[in-house]
DNA sequence: ACGAATTGTGTTATGTTATTACATATGCTA
DNA sequence: TAGCATATGTAATAACATAACACAATTCGT
């Protein structure tokens, strides 16, 4: 148990929410815990960030738990319906690898990667 | 001659700009010519964005002219350094087009893709 | 077990990014 | 030229994020 009391809380209430959850979101979910104020929020969330437990959406400004344990070299990608919401990670490898080579090629050191595909998901886009 | 005044000073502004500006940079840059508050940055910005003239940087909350005249179904790439802050746009079509089947496969339909690389370019990761 | 160093917490205040709402103006088109 | 869609100007506010400070808990070397 390396997760301290306000990194579970706000992990737990993500793992919890099926939706990507903004920071205020958990705030407003965890005020009953004691939290009261966006720094603890955006502390932990951190934290979860940098043991990859927790990815942000940038286009967003949200957060969802990470869907896959075994962590994934930063390279996730997510689709997000802008209609329901919902938001579905995925890897591709063979992108991960051509994002790889353009880097190497260019001499660009990659650390973090975003892949976000915004658009409507098979459910809504039937109605 | 399409763009309106606004949105042509906005253009220019990011045309200018070596840099990704923010909505806020742009105002500052723009009140001389008149340009008093957020929303005529914004509505500005929307229009550019729609005529895909320019890209807006999720994990930056700033803004970029495109490189690239002719459009490219929205589905650049980019890659930042995080010491400089310079941005470069790329296309790799093998990753528009490995999107595009994962989307046809989930019945997802996208209609705009983010890819942001973040690290440290050539020159600064050379220090 | 002790003290130092690091990491986490709680809180207030503030900074930054983006939108709502409403009144007015401009330009196209039937 | 009336009507409609689009653009503008402005004030206010909402939503997202960080700075700064004091204090508490944990870890780690000796």
């Amino acid at each position: 148990m390396k997760l301290t009391k306000n990194q579970q809380l706000v992990y737990e209430a993500l793992k919890q929410a099926e939706m990507p959850q903004t920071a205020y979101n958990l705030l407003d979910g965890l005020r009953d815990e004691g939290l009261r104020a966006p720094p603890q929020i955006y502390r932990a969330l951190d934290k979860l960030l940098e043991l990859e437990l927790v990815h942000r959406l940038e286009s967003l400004n949200a957060f969802v738990a990470c869907a896959h344990q075994h962590h994934n070299d930063g390279f996730s990608a997510f689709s997000i319906c802008n209609d329901c919401g919902a938001v579905e990670e995925f890897n591709l490898p063979q992108v991960s690898e051509i994002l790889s080579d353009w880097s190497s090629q260019k001499a660009f050191v990659a650390e973090t990667t975003t892949i976000e595909v915004r658009g409507h998901c098979a459910k809504c886009a039937r109605t």
